[in-house]
DNA sequence: GAGATTTGGTCTGAACTCAGACCTATACTG
DNA sequence: CAGTATAGGTCTGAGTTCAGACCAAATCTC
């Protein structure tokens, strides 16, 4: 018998098929969109039926994920019509924590996504002007795009900061229109997140963040795929420089 | 209760949380690894333990998704010390086949893998070429990128030039050393194959995507990340026009 | 206030998946 | 040739997930 003549790629190809349990997989889901402030504080879910319609697991299923998150504080519910399951977390300031000891598999995975992070989301600044230079955006979505940047710019303080952020990248993924590039940068923003609360950043420097972000704007704004491109990169490169230094 | 007030997001960022069934996303992945010639015809994949364990699902779950496999002549399986299960498909021809009409949903991910390809594959070669100049990539590494080439270049049937085509391509993602990255070029060769598969290609002019992975190949190994990067970028925008003038 | 509607809460039987023990076939080793 | 190692083949009981029906509470509409 022939032994496989390509032995790097098994390797890298074949992956674990799911992380077990449905339910997980939707508390992660649900938990990452709340943390990144997709449903901030006070907001309410969608109904428990259209949930499980849109995860594609049973109502049985979420609601063992929606008992999760309600024992873990991250939101509350109420029955009966115009009731529902409602934000009541409030974000967490970054870096408020002690450095926790991270795993060696942790470290490589959050090194893992700041490489990952230098490709994905510079690529979707690149698409997303594209898209705009061709005149594929709605008037809609340039303002949901303006309103995220307002936001961030907006936010005083660092806890609220974190989670416009997040929107602010996540909007600009979604401008897109491609699903895959929204999942991949949904992963990205959920790794950084973690990261930043584990990690004691002592200084991020917001005001540059933010003429980053603006940077990026303007670029996707005016069609400027390249322009686009290269802001986000920068962005990425300062972001990643502060953070690789504390994981080591 | 006050709605989400970023519409645009929940329905971007949430997803299904997997394809059901453990054992349809085993088919999956291993139909994938053969058909992309991970495992080549005749090679032998790894004993069901080892699978079942590097998967994460059971060895029962395991077990159910090589009956499939063998079901459907993907493989076959001897029992006992030496035995296993050895691959018996023969590379298909791209494009022997008449157009199959194809839904609207899947035309949609079509058209999406190619613009996700347009930033994940670029990327990759980038991040490659980067490894390279740095030195952190070893001598057996920079080896199998050579294979990899030679393998395309000389391959004269159509089925067997597809498969050595996907290789190399997971091959340069390989190199990061990105499990993510890995998973993204994996994903879309994978569509890029049922693409192939599906549609009437009638002219692929070999010689021309032969020239454009040896400048890939030539930039990664030469340390420049930015040819890299756009050597790969023209490959995939040549590919994706020939595609999407025959995916309408 | 009566009834309809929307929302979460509960239950059931079938199907899927799991971990792990145990059986059987084949080939290598001494 | 006997023993051992390595492979696939089989079985079991417990836990998870499913689809769908039905119950109960809160609100809206008339």
């Amino acid at each position: 018998m022939t032994e496989a003549p390509h032995p790097q790629l098994p390797d890298a190809v074949l992956r674990p098929v799911r992380g077990h349990h449905a339910f997980e997989a939707c508390v992660e889901q649900l938990a990452t969109a709340i943390r990144l402030g997709v449903y901030p504080l006070g907001s309410t879910l969608p109904a428990e039926r259209e949930l499980a319609d849109r995860l594609h697991v049973s109502r049985a299923t979420l609601r063992e994920a929606m008992a999760a998150l309600r024992q873990a504080g991250l939101v509350e519910t109420r029955r009966g019509r115009g009731g529902g399951t409602v934000v009541t977390l409030k974000p967490r300031t970054p870096s408020a924590r002690k450095a926790a000891r991270v795993s060696a598999a942790v470290r490589a995975d959050w090194l893992d996504v700041l490489e990952y992070r230098r490709i994905t989301e510079p690529g979707g600044a690149y698409l997303a002007a594209l898209r705009q230079r061709d005149g594929d955006l709605e008037e809609e979505q340039r303002d949901q795009l303006h309103a995220a940047l307002d936001e961030v710019a907006g936010a005083d303080r660092p806890a609220e900061h974190r989670q416009a952020d997040s929107r602010l990248h996540l909007t600009i993924a979604a401008l897109t229109g491609s699903p895959r590039l929204v999942a991949a940068v949904t992963d990205v923003q959920r790794v950084l997140h973690e990261m930043l609360l584990a990690i004691p950043v002592l200084d991020t420097n917001i005001a540059h963040s933010d003429r980053q972000h603006a940077a990026v704007v303007r670029a996707v704004l005016a069609g400027k795929p390249d322009r686009a491109r290269k802001a986000m990169e920068e962005h990425c490169d300062d972001t990643a420089a502060l953070l690789r230094g504390l994981v080591g």
